[in-house]
RNA sequence: GGUCUGAUGGCCGAGUGGCUAGGCAAAGGUCUGCAAAACCUUGUACAGCGGUUCGAGUCCGCUUCAGACCUCCA
């Protein structure tokens, strides 16, 4: 196994070569949405970013065992209601079941992902599968002396921890300072200390979700689960574990304190985070009212949508900036996306459609050898994009007459940007497998292209027009080549 | 206030010491019976000031501005 794959790794804040515990195999472990409303355009980042990374490491090879949690037992609503999970506040408020809403959302997310070309990970587990898991959790760190019952919630003691270890190593705080600007909240006078977190909290007699525990009925804490389910199915150590940058602190934190108070070490080696999409420069966030559901970017339905986006422009566009940068939405920079997929796409086709020549005036290796650096560079997607529409020219230059190539390099190429496009970047042609199913379209297209050539042939440029016009009409644009004629949907 | 990012041409967005990123938009041209498509050409972009260096968008310092996290958040 041959990698020189290099990622930035949190922990370490630079780049480090990549290198899996088992030579074979990669376990990587993401944090999942929260099934307590739609997916948003915020999702799709986190999302197609880990299917990249997913995509790759596979494509280079390794057997990837990628674990993507559900959050379905909900965190505690610290503002309105106090201590009200929010999938039991959704579930009182539309009069559901909460595992009716959690159910509901878990589909609209997977259809979501399904559009955006977004792989299934290899285990989808939910918290609410992992009560026991995480009960087991609990108790590892109670036995290990870092945390404390009090009044039927179990808190994980920060202070005797941060003696031991340091809590702030991934975001880069120390325990004192965050002491400092740890507002003081309400409904925690269970806890010695404003930093402690709950791994387990007792639930209140009308709360929904509850189970069973040592402590009494409750629930497990909101980091907990991801601590219990990563272990559970990737070992105590595992190579990566990727989130958005948001979930850093405290989420993140509260991981490696939880898996280093039970385990002795930290299990994750590689820490991944993506950047945020923001809206005029604007964080994008429920709180402040500007996020856009990935349904209502693919139809249009928002007010800040000039009009739909396909979810391949979706797709196109997060891959277009490194996952490392923000990346900011405008309805211009949509349709810049759009229509530069649309050349991809449109010089894939043409691709297809190449003739071998004798000899090449073109170096396919390039390709290839450029793709992969970009990648092995910490997944930068920009330059993969950027060397595939440089080889689109080349193809539509080939495609004019002006370059050649020949049978074997024609191979070559074709698979290279396959794998490139298809395989990792993960897009797809949405337009050709719309139009998929039946030849009948094509066969009939170039039965009228024959005639008017026919047509042309003869002057008549009355009839080649005609046969031309309406063709365009219907979607079909007609493109008369040096030696004949193309053509492509619209 | 603490911690941490970032500021690139009309727009989006790569690039971390010297070599054209790329896309979208714009202008001119080529090809064509006319178109379309495609191709070619065109932009003295790196927030400001100072420093290091033979050489800086790229390193260092300061300034200004913006954003994120510190509270649920992808």
């Amino acid at each position: 196994m041959e990698s020189k794959l290099i990622l930035y790794n949190t922990l370490t804040r630079r780049k480090e070569p990549f290198e899996p515990i088992n030579p074979e195999h990669v376990g990587m472990y993401v944090c999942g949405p929260t099934v307590y409303g739609d997916p948003h355009l915020g999702h799709a980042r986190p999302a197609v970013t880990f299917d990249l990374l997913f995509r790759y490491l596979k494509a280079s090879g390794y057997k990837v065992r990628y674990v993507r949690n559900i959050t379905d037992v909900g965190h505690l609503e610290h503002d309105a209601d106090e201590g009200e999970d929010k999938i039991a506040k959704k579930a009182r408020l539309e009069q559901l079941e909460p595992m009716e809403v959690a159910h509901y959302y878990t589909e609209r997310y997977r259809h979501a992902m399904e559009a955006l070309n977004v792989l299934s990970p290899s285990i989808e587990p939910c918290a609410s599968g992992h009560i026991i898991e995480q009960i087991e959790f609990v108790k590892r760190i109670l036995d290990a002396g870092y945390a404390y019952i009090s009044n039927g919630s179990v808190y994980f003691d920060v202070e005797k921890y941060n003696r031991d270890h340091h809590y702030g190593r991934l975001s880069g705080r120390n325990l004192d300072d965050i002491i400092e600007n740890t507002r003081a909240l309400d409904g925690q006078e269970d806890k010695h200390r404003s930093v402690d977190f709950a791994l387990w909290k007792k639930a209140s007699p009308e709360h929904i979700m509850r189970w069973p525990s040592p402590w009494g009925d409750g629930f497990p804490g909101w980091h907990m689960e991801c601590s219990a389910m990563s272990t559970k199915y990737l070992g105590e150590t595992f190579d990566i574990h990727g989130g958005g940058m948001d979930l850093m602190f405290p989420h993140h934190e509260c991981e490696i304190a939880q898996s280093t108070a039970a385990l002795g070490h930290d299990s994750a080696r590689y820490w991944i985070h993506n950047n945020m999409i923001t809206i005029n420069g604007q964080k994008m966030g429920k709180s402040l009212g500007n996020f856009i559901t990935l349904e209502e970017l693919f139809t249009g339905t928002h007010r800040l949508l000039e009009r739909a986006y396909s979810p391949m422009t979706i797709r196109f566009f997060v891959l277009q900036a490194h996952y490392r940068s923000t990346l900011d939405f405008s309805n211009e920079a949509l349709q810049a996306a759009e229509k530069g997929l649309d050349r991809l796409m449109k010089g894939i086709e043409t691709l297809g459609k190449l003739k071998a020549a004798a000899t090449s005036t073109v170096d396919v290796a390039e390709l290839e050898e450029r793709c992969r650096t970009a990648m092995d560079d910490d997944l930068n997607s920009p330059m993969v994009i950027s060397a595939l529409f440089d080889w689109v020219r080349t193809i539509n230059q080939i495609a004019e007459g002006q370059q050649s190539i020949t049978e074997g390099d024609l191979d070559r190429l074709r698979a290279t940007v396959s794998r490139y496009a298809f395989d990792i970047l993960g897009l797809r042609d949405e337009k050709a497998a719309g139009a998929s199913g039946s030849d009948m379209v094509p066969r009939l297209v170039e039965t009228l292209l024959d005639i008017r050539q026919k047509a042309k042939a003869a002057k008549d440029w009355a009839a080649s027009d005609a046969i031309r016009d309406r063709l365009t009409e219907i979607g079909i644009r007609v493109k008369d080549r040096k030696d004949g004629v193309d053509w492509e949907i619209e």
